[in-house]
DNA sequence: GTTGTGTTTGCGAGATTACGCAAATACAGG
DNA sequence: CCTGTATTTGCGTAATCTCGCAAACACAAC
């Protein structure tokens, strides 16, 4: 199997996904997947201020996430690749497919929420 | 293109991206990536205390992101989905290519680190 | 039961992050 | 230059996160 990663990168990666790592910026990041949006909109799509909105996506770009072009008044935000949609389709399957399972497993055996639950039998 | 999420699932997908949103358990991903592991190996590889990385294990269990599994006296560990490794190789590889695009952009034009600089021509 | 190893938990101090507000900056159009 | 719109920045407080320490818990072997 192809490793992720075996030198260094851990801090890099980290902060990357430290980045989406918060539900404004998520939201945000939804925002982005097709077409650059501008502050205001951004803004009004997750549903915070525009000052919030700014502050996070100043964290964004300084940590690569998203790349701001300036047009007149207005600075539209983009996402910086397009494999982050990839990469947060994937995880948002295997999120899902877990959630599905737990569901199932919740109702066949209905009362169980000790320590030995959560644990996997061997 | 696909979309990532149109629904309510920000939530969901922040908190994930939280939980390897931090440099020791993305150290902990890394040594779980292939096979698992108990409490232990997993300190030494990260470089942490038992008890940290019991903390950061616990923290990444309760939200969907490794699986536990008792045997004897050891925990073993490993991760709850193999797509998650592909995400974040996704995502490696990205940032990779847009570290060797700024590194190449630097050496173009040297001395640039105003705001004018971060955001892209038009 | 006692000992030893492996793992988890509670707690508190210190560090980091988030967000609102007010002020500053950028720029197009009169 | 002045006004209005769009965006960013500084700052203070509140909220959250991190981590070490000590204690508790789980379990195998004696």
């Amino acid at each position: 199997m192809k490793r992720a990663m075996t030198d260094g990168s851990c801090e890099m990666m980290g902060s990357f996904f430290a980045t989406f790592g918060h539900t404004t910026r998520m939201r945000i990041f939804c925002a982005l997947q097709n077409e650059p949006r501008t502050v205001t909109e951004i803004a009004t799509e997750a549903g915070v201020s525009i000052t919030n909105a700014s502050q996070h996506l100043r964290l964004m770009r300084d940590r690569g996430a998203v790349i701001a072009v300036k047009r007149a008044q207005n600075v539209y935000y983009h996402l910086a690749d397009q494999r982050f949609v990839e990469a947060a389709i994937l995880i948002r399957e295997a999120l899902l497919d877990r959630l599905l399972f737990e569901t199932r497993q919740a109702s066949l055996r209905p009362q169980r929420r000790r320590l030995t639950s959560v644990l996997q039998p061997v």
